[in-house]
DNA sequence: AAGTTTCTTGCAACTTAGTTGCAAATACTG
DNA sequence: CAGTATTTGCAACTAAGTTGCAAGAAACTT
């Protein structure tokens, strides 16, 4: 229990090395979905490179360790997929004003309905709107 | 009625030009929601040029008759407003396989409820999985 | 209707997020 | 510990979207 990301790595098969266990350290010790950018500052002064990141935040969601979403912008957002359920990601808030995203864990909707003949694989549901903080700002 | 475009273009207080008027008929016939490229395969050999269509989808989404959505990848899409309601989205669908993205018309889910001091401005619902043609294809 | 003002357009150059090819470095295997 | 297969970092590239600016077009004012 002492080393999570280790655990993690190895449940996925993948080889133990540095940026790998860095990576998911931070996305470990994170509460929010974060980006490339986000986890290279996150991993301080030797950070892996950019490509490094990438590839490894591709190999954690295709083993399904990792969701990936598009939230409020064009920058791909990552978390571990540990407070998920099988077919559903926890909501996730972005303030329109300050731009800050944050988990809504806990709270779950029921799955939409779809329509005959479509599988699902997985419900994200996104809100925008105003977040305590900056309702008191102004 | 018979130019639902310009009178969209008139409620919103928007100078009426033809760009404008393309993209948003573009927008009127899609049952989708559209990128830019798309709105510039629509409107045909003279489309506006890309910077006036994302000018213009800028301007529509402040008014709010247009909805902004990154839905499976780092590409904006861009639907008209008219099938949502006020604080939430008709669900989108996308299949992993053939990468088309549906609109979930008519189909609603409860708003989540949100911490206290929040407030909500949209929710939008967004699935993927395995579309019905995808599914008889395999 | 002509002149004036303000808004809108298109172009070219730029920015940012993410990807690719490749050679050097590193993890695992026997 | 040697050998092989995988992983890494770098540099160059791609794709989506943005910015500055000069020219063009709407709408407003006589």
């Amino acid at each position: 229990m002492q080393d999570k990301a280790a655990e993690l790595l190895h449940s996925a098969k993948l080889r133990q090395t540095e940026p790998r266990l860095a990576i998911l350290r931070a996305l470990l010790k994170a509460d929010t979905p974060l980006t490339q950018e986000q986890i290279a500052d996150q991993t301080g002064p030797d950070a892996p490179n950019k490509t490094t990141i990438y590839r490894t935040l591709t190999q954690l969601v295709e083993k399904n360790l990792v969701h990936q979403a598009y939230l409020d912008d064009r920058t791909a957002h990552f978390e571990l997929a540990h407070h998920c359920s099988e077919h559903q990601c926890h909501p996730h808030f972005t303030c329109r004003q300050c731009r800050q995203t944050q988990c809504l864990t806990g709270i779950k909707s029921p799955l939409v309905q779809l329509p005959k003949g479509y599988t699902i694989e997985r419900q994200q549901i996104h809100i925008d709107g105003i977040c305590e903080k900056c309702q008191h700002r102004s």
